[in-house]
DNA sequence: CTGTTAGCGCCTTCAG
DNA sequence: CTGAAGGCGCTAACAG
């Protein structure tokens, strides 16, 4: 079967520990037998057994990631991708490998993972775990405090104190989108949400209210619609805002989701009512194909890869610390995000009832802070690499 | 630390092997004694230590995958996530566990990952391994024979005997894309290839001389563009191709992958040419963007999850086999891609030369058999789940 | 049916 | 500086 160091031991003439401490870079080892042993090592093509070696240092230098919910919980195949890649590059530039989860997917294999989560990650002795799209009605989400090694969410609210998490500022997020429509005139803003067991959902409704409040327009629950980060989803929304009464009916719309609010958008469409021009739309995520809808759709995007490149550095670092303990890690980390205008945002269309006069047409920029970029170049929104 | 089945035996007052026995559904123990097992284990929250278990057994119920040449080798973000979830839910339905092995992205990253692919496998003694992605030109290419697990490569020819593959295929696919343009009365057809060292090049490359023989058009390499599936090189073959001798120029291009041909177009406007009235594009893959962009791209869809659950249900019978040893399997798999007509092809803009009279309109379905889709309802490509 | 013995490949004491 | 002993948690032979 494959090399071991006991087949090096032999071939140079040492005991197997001495190549174990060769092999290690232990300083206890004459420079001359270790470059013996390193050489034969090679020749032979020796590969160290992680399996083996996991089980007496109890280490397996491997991280788990769950990747829950997939296209219902906001964590869709649009947005899981460049997650994980900043997980993975992040994670295996520190030397580990990681173990991908995934749960929610075909039935078969919604099946088999009966198993809980943290059962999984105990027996596969993962050093660390992120977890991503868990929805905080999920029976196991209050079970992760049982977690014994470092945890960190994200996109959720940790439910215990030992967890952390990486999240968008959804809360920022939902404000600038909001404020943008509010700086082009409308007051009639409605709110596509997504389900009530996602935390960004709370936050971005909370957003979404500070806004409204800064802008002196009374929030209207009649004017949220709860979906579910489905498209189908945001067609329903269409039906919803559009069968309101007159006096109640939108001009414009926060969606939480590029999905929903392309779907919005289509249905709307199908309803002949124009985008931007009888209702404008904003959207979450900034998903590749939100350059490409028609209109191109001004949305909130999110730091995708950094959202998994934080979640991993922050497990890593807490991974050191329980080496070092040295302090308390940061809870929780926030992500900027980016309001994108393209064109699904327009004017209000109805004077608003202020006294001020027409809504001016170039405030696109009046949003709130400097994380605002006006379209871009054509070209923009593929991703190629 | 955790509970392992010695503390279990002390409880119920057996010996370890007893327990073992009892958990892995061995037969050679006493239905009252097991249930106890059973109920303790459960009190006590034992998850058996898949290390361990892994170290006697020499099996770790567990397939790598490998995605390399992130953005390079058609294997760009938009293509990956879908192979990825595949493999996932195949391999997790079976009991197994994915590690995710990233190379091509952040150079941090990519230093570390110095250790040969086969190194990493046996290391982590992953029992199987799907790679997509590889290069022929890579190094380590030809060592991909020396593993010792069953091995799959994805859209790649294998270098040696006992290496499975699965792929697309990419001739019929390229064959389908042309046949359309020569439907449409083109004869001046170009093609926008991705580099040499991925075999689906070479593949689309013959699908498309195939089928270009077919309409009695004449070979001409000039009208052949090497790029690397970038959309920076479809842009750059915009102008290659408008530069061309106008006897020479092309009234149609098959693009080997969507992002080329999304550069292409983008570049095509800019240059104040009309996609498709003065010239046509198809592309490879349908990404979600495909059905996004402007106009509406004409492509050959690929079976992205399937690509990847297929290699995963090799592996997984390659893994079956050599326990049951019984006979061998196919070496490879090719999955049938389908022609998704859109708005980026229209009939050629000159008469051809032929004698026939001018070229057909809705000649769309002329394509090769009967894997045609002729547009989509509005609502399409974007991937909500 | 159950327990004992042995060892997977490696690392960490502890002696020399 | 090096070797011998012991054990990580589990399972696969063997005995009983």
């Amino acid at each position: 079967m494959a090399v071991t160091i006991k087949d090096i031991a032999r071939v140079v003439g040492v005991s197997p520990t001495a190549v174990s401490r060769a092999l290690n870079g232990h300083r206890d080892i004459g420079e001359e037998t270790r470059a013996r042993i390193k050489r034969v090592a090679q020749e032979l093509g020796y590969r160290r057994n992680a399996i083996a070696r996991g089980l007496v240092t109890n280490k397996t230098d491997t991280i788990g990631l769950f990747v829950l919910g997939r296209g219902s919980t906001g964590f869709g195949d649009p947005f899981a991708y460049e997650v994980i890649l900043g997980v993975m590059d992040t994670v295996s530039a520190a030397g580990y490998d990681l173990v991908l989860y995934g749960v929610g997917g075909a039935p078969a294999a919604r099946r088999c993972s009966g198993a809980s989560y943290v059962g999984k990650c105990k027996e596969r002795c993962v050093d660390g775990v992120i977890m991503m799209g868990i929805r905080t009605d999920d029976p196991q989400y209050h079970a992760l405090g049982g977690l014994d090694v470092p945890c960190v969410l994200i996109d959720v609210a940790p439910p215990g104190d030992g967890i952390g998490f990486v999240a968008s500022d959804n809360v920022l997020g939902a404000k600038q989108a909001t404020e943008h429509l509010v700086s082009l005139g409308h007051r009639k803003i409605a709110m596509l949400n997504g389900h009530a067991h996602a935390t960004v959902s709370t936050e971005r409704l909370e957003g979404y209210k500070i806004a409204l409040m800064n802008a002196g327009i009374a929030f209207d629950p009649a004017l949220v619609f709860e979906g579910d980060f489905s498209k189908e989803s945001g067609a329903q929304a269409a039906d919803y805002f559009m069968t309101l009464p007159l006096a109640l009916r939108p001009t414009g719309v926060v969606a939480a989701s590029d999905v929903m609010a392309i779907g919005l958008v289509q249905m709307l469409k199908a309803m002949r009512m124009r985008v931007p021009e009888d209702i404008s739309v904003v959207g979450f995520d900034d998903i590749p194909s939100a350059a490409h809808v028609d209109p191109p759709l001004t949305t909130v995007r999110q730091a995708r890869y950094d959202l998994g490149a934080s979640a991993a550095r922050m497990v890593l670092q807490r991974l050191e610390e329980g080496r070092t303990a040295i302090a308390f890690p940061p809870p929780g980390i926030r992500l900027a995000t980016e309001l994108v205008v393209r064109r699904s945002t327009a004017p209000s269309p109805a004077p608003s009832p202020s006294p001020s006069p027409s809504p001016p047409l170039r405030q696109a920029r009046a949003g709130s802070g400097p994380a605002v970029r006006i379209a871009e170049p054509p070209g923009e929104g593929v991703q190629t690499d």
